[in-house]
DNA sequence: GTTTATGCAAATTCTTTGCAATACT
DNA sequence: AGTATTGCAAAGAATTTGCATAAAC
């Protein structure tokens, strides 16, 4: 089972509480987290500086990865930790329009695509718009 | 043949230096453009300032659209003015990991998607990222 | 002549940096 | 004990707002 302990030990990161109560945050709510998302939900546990300070440490040990936003706003996800070995990201979000939350569409894989001669392809990200399930009716 | 000022008067909005210098921006080089980008190669020419509000009333007016950016920075291009009556926007924007480029890619299609139960789409954006064909080598 | 856009100053928000104090291993 | 992380202050970007002047219709 995933806990925020296994996963800062495995990137040989140290425990401290904001790491551990961040990444607690994101393995609860199952949608992309912005850095306001987190300072609200910590409630000045932390300071600003030291959330930003930990999503970058994040960032540079892949163990979340920014997400797409249409918005401007930047938005964080946990990595997948299964797939640490396949290196090729995919990512396939959904975006409410109403409620404004981001969800990973883990389901969904994306089809290959076939670009125009020259280019090279490192990773893709969709990001689909729209009205999701809660808000639905 | 689409004009700057063409594009104003479909939209009912003032015919403006700023305004159609940051058209004709568009119009040229074919690929998103940041705030800054326009502030540097319209040289002090407008205000800091009258960027910004250039764009939002652009983007309010659906005469450009936000284009997604991994790094985080905010970019627009210009929405294609031929589909007007279809409004389901999809955008494949190929963005090159060395220059930093983000080109449209309106030759590539996107296959359609079939969401889970209670989503309902209303627009998709990939971004593909990688090494463009300037780039390759 | 009326309405809208622009430029300037200043305010807000977002993000990063420096450094001493603290916590982790 | 030694090294990395945190909090605070402050600096630096990015973006927005208010208001008087200027331009568009």
């Amino acid at each position: 089972m995933v806990t925020p302990n296994k996963i800062l030990k495995s990137h040989k990161l140290r425990i401290t509480d904001c790491r551990l109560d961040i990444i607690q945050e994101f393995l609860e709510k199952q949608v992309a987290l912005a850095h306001s998302d987190l300072e609200d939900s910590l409630d000045k546990k932390f300071d600003r500086v030291t959330i930003y300070r930990t999503l970058n440490t994040f960032l540079e040990n892949d163990i979340i990865h920014k997400v797409l936003d249409d918005s401007g706003a930047t938005k964080y996800a946990l990595c997948s930790h299964e797939d640490d070995h396949d290196h090729s990201h995919e990512h396939v979000h959904f975006k409410c329009d109403i409620c404004g939350e981001t969800t990973c569409l883990e389901s969904i894989s994306l089809p290959q695509i076939k670009l125009p001669k020259g280019f090279e392809k490192r990773e893709m990200n969709l990001l689909v718009t729209g009205i999701c399930d809660k808000c639905h009716q």
